[in-house]
DNA sequence: CTTGACTCCGTACTATGGTACAGGGTGTAG
DNA sequence: CTACACCCTGTACCATAGTACGGAGTCAAG
């Protein structure tokens, strides 16, 4: 590919949907870096590498919001790998936490089932059951504020 | 609480959101035991115990949905214990992968963390260089479906 | 020059889990 | 009786991350 994508090429080549690209353009996560005399937007290496990025960083759990942050880092010449770094740590207590929230999680479930002597009716069922009593404890994966970054 | 909360005293109680339960309402997953003549909702121990449930399945990774249908196995007395066990069964799978997911995830954050020599500009950053290269292996917490339950 | 694929823009809709607001009625203490 | 807290309904809004649709213009092959 030598620098001249249509946006139904770059799409494909990333492996998104058009619309998505779109989005992105909404959000200035990503412009076009060009257009033909037409309008079509064409986007350049550049682009397709920017929206790699986007995935990427996606797919290690960062948000939209904060991959943007990400990106204007590297615009504001002052700003440093350190900041870069610093945000990846942030992420990464981030993710460490969730882990830990859902294999205690796991746990509970875990325990849930074995509990189960099935065949019984869901009247008698020890996992609805204890599901109403207060499992404050065990996993709160979406439930509160753990404050971490 | 002997059996007559109104709306205000459950939220409290339960520690949520009055519009909240009325939110689970509209969404058929927890109904007032009854009215006062002024339209007040009524709730009895037992709306107490459902909306327990509600949030500590919540907590287990449960989304309104699932709980909506775990809800639904008890009303319908054919279903046995073994639906449910079934079912958290499955779900139990779905947080297992995930922690894997962020695991590798938190793998390859680390690894970016230490080859981050802070203090270069960001044009060299090599969290932001190597975000850019594909690594479509690690980790896919939110990317695609990985087709377990 | 026509056809079909591609693109444009703007807007609306999806799912998820709520939260907020407007404009009223109710309940109770002083 | 008045104040104030509480509740009612309905509707709109928030964030997140897209997806879909309508109606029009563009591009390339035949």
């Amino acid at each position: 590919m030598d620098s001249a994508l249509t946006i139904g090429q770059l799409a494909k080549e990333v492996g998104v949907n058009i619309q998505t690209i779109r989005y992105y353009e909404r959000l200035k996560l990503l412009a076009p870096t060009s257009r033909k005399p037409s309008g079509y937007r064409l986007y350049s290496d550049e682009a397709y590498r920017r929206l790699r990025l986007i995935k990427n960083a996606q797919g290690l759990g960062f948000t939209l919001h904060e991959i943007e942050e990400l990106l204007d880092l590297r615009i504001s010449s002052k700003a440093r790998c350190r900041d870069v770094q610093r945000r990846a740590e942030a992420k990464l207590k981030h993710i460490e936490a969730k882990v830990r929230d859902l294999q205690s999680l796991a746990k509970a479930l875990q325990r849930l089932i074995r509990t189960c002597r099935a065949g019984q009716p869901t009247e008698q069922c020890p996992i609805l059951a204890s599901l109403e009593n207060e499992n404050k404890a065990p996993g709160r994966a979406k439930g509160g504020r753990s404050g971490d970054d």
